[in-house]
RNA sequence: CGCGGGGUAGAGGAGAGGUACCUCGGGAGGCUCAUAACCUCCAGACCCCGGUUCGAUUCCGGGCCCCGCAACCA
């Protein structure tokens, strides 16, 4: 019998300084995906998403378009809620890097890593981009200027505060050497190997007279502190720590399992800072990180100047929100990059939804609906086979939601084999019923199988069958 | 010699030491419960050169070509 764990899950804050894309979305709806299966298998689950929204370039941002910080935050705070609705998101926590909570849990992490002697001061000099807000080697810049924001960095000097990541590197070692502490397993050995070489103590405040957009230092009012201790943080804030250490925090994150999703350019700070600044602040590692891939268009990266660009919103006003879901779950590779074009999805959105499970369930609930007296009666099972319970904890939804689109052929199948539409006209009625209610206990457990992936088509399929009533479109047809 | 990923039917993707699979597209047929949907059958592919092996598209070495780390991203 599996005993009833406590999860935490969490994504990756994004910087809210421009509209939600894609890779976010992709890492929102595999996230949830995950924390829908695991509260079905009975869990209790802990679904946290947040915002990053301090920082010179949100500042910088706010200050030229005539609205105050706070209102440029809230604006994007509340863009990036919206995603909740439109992609049906069940998180239980929304961070906001800018609330009183979290900014205690900055202090207070800062103090705890500070008095076990881990941060430093020291000065630094060296060339400053503003766009990176970051320091660069010569070797990072293309004929004097940052490679990213085609401008020079400024010279500067400036007495910083430093974390001792050099302090964890055999630690760090030990912990990416558990096999579960990274996924998929080529960005384990990778950050293995950067780890290995050699770790440098990293800056992690800035000088309040450059960048004041930021939580102030404990103990120190001219520094703000930099975006690893800030940031990172969210990942316990969001569970009352500090202030509630005995609460949700002892129960999902001590005691539970925890789960960080993020993109495969986080690795560094994911599996790397932000378990240094855990080890030394004295609180349990992450257990396990999933970092998924890209989503290119058309062989490219997705460019406003390219005008490839595929909107999330867009995507939801054109397939739904759980057609939305169903591509990225089944048509993105969970860890590699992955080329969407609007022609494939529409193909997708088609041959899948429109005619697989749309289909499936109007042929089976008009069958139904004329010919049997009343709803079909079903038992409660566990829908999860061994196949796709497999492909959930590795965090393969592709296989896993493979093996429902077979179920749905399968069941196709029968029909065109048994022929039960024909049959109820002739003397062998009693036995076409039978099968039809067959069908309908299949429909269902293909439904229940979607429930994590397609929330909403579960549960307007499973009201169906308890109606006892062919529903509306599932999936309309596209117009072109 | 910086590191890494990859080249599979017309297109896009999976896979594996021995029958190569999926979606779309093409051809033929079936069915009428269903959203011009569904089912069956057919045609069509593993970049090149070596090696290991009874057997390689899969493993190893070399070559050619794409791509990522490293153009406003997760």
């Amino acid at each position: 019998m599996r005993t009833k764990k406590s999860r935490y899950l969490t994504t990756t804050l994004p910087y809210v300084n421009a509209s939600p894309h894609m890779g976010h979305a992709l890492e929102f709806v595999q996230a949830d995906t995950v924390a829908r299966y695991l509260r079905i298998k009975g869990d209790e689950v802990f679904f946290n998403v947040g915002v990053d929204e301090h920082g010179q370039k949100i500042s910088q941002k706010a200050d030229s378009s005539g609205m105050s910080r706070q209102e440029y935050i809230d604006k994007y705070a509340k863009e990036f809620n919206k995603l909740k609705e439109a992609l049906d998101l069940s998180y239980d926590s929304f961070v906001r890097t800018s609330s009183d909570k979290h900014k205690i849990a900055v202090r207070e992490i800062w103090r705890i890593c500070d008095s076990a002697g881990d941060i430093y001061k020291k000065k630094y000099k060296g060339l400053y981009c503003v766009g990176c807000e970051a320091f660069k080697t010569e070797s990072d810049l293309v004929d004097g200027k940052c490679p990213d924001h085609q401008i020079e960095p400024e010279e500067l000097e400036e007495e910083n505060y430093f974390f001792r990541l050099s302090n964890y590197q055999d630690y760090l070692i030990e912990y990416l050497s558990k096999e579960d502490s990274v996924i998929p397993n080529f960005r384990r050995l990778e950050a293995l190997d950067f780890v290995k070489k050699g770790l440098e103590d990293l800056s992690i405040s800035r000088e309040k007279s450059r960048m004041d957009w930021g939580i102030e230092v404990p103990g120190d009012d001219k520094h703000v502190v930099y975006v690893w201790f800030d940031a990172l943080t969210n990942y316990i804030s969001c569970l009352d720590w500090p202030e509630d250490k005995n609460g949700n925090f002892l129960k999902f994150w001590e005691q539970g399992q925890t789960l960080q999703f993020a993109g495969k350019d986080q690795v560094r700070f994911q599996s790397i800072i932000w378990q240094a600044m855990l080890k030394s602040a004295q609180i349990k590692a992450t257990d396990k990180i999933f970092y998924h891939g890209f989503i290119n268009s058309g062989g490219q990266k997705m460019s406003k100047s390219i005008g490839n660009v595929i909107d999330p919103y867009d995507l939801v006003e054109r397939y739904g929100t759980d057609g939305t879901r169903y591509l990225m779950l089944r048509h993105v590779h969970p860890t590699d990059d992955s080329d969407l074009t609007w022609d494939k999805m529409d193909e997708w959105y088609t041959a899948n939804l429109v005619n697989g499970i749309g289909n499936l369930t109007a042929r089976i609930m008009k069958m139904a609906e004329s010919n049997l007296s009343q709803p079909v009666e079903l038992g409660v099972s566990d829908v999860f086979d061994m196949e796709i319970s497999t492909a959930m904890d590795t965090f393969d939804f592709q296989s896993a939601t493979d093996k429902i689109w077979k179920k749905i052929q399968t069941v196709d199948e029968k029909i065109t084999i048994t022929e039960p539409f024909k049959m109820v006209k002739t003397d062998r009625r009693g036995e076409a019923i039978k099968i039809i209610e067959e069908l309908v206990a299949e429909l269902s457990i293909i439904a229940g199988m979607l429930a994590p992936f397609m929330p909403q088509t579960s549960v307007l399929i499973q009201d169906s069958i308890a109606e006892n009533k062919m529903p509306e479109k599932l999936f309309t047809r596209l117009d072109s």
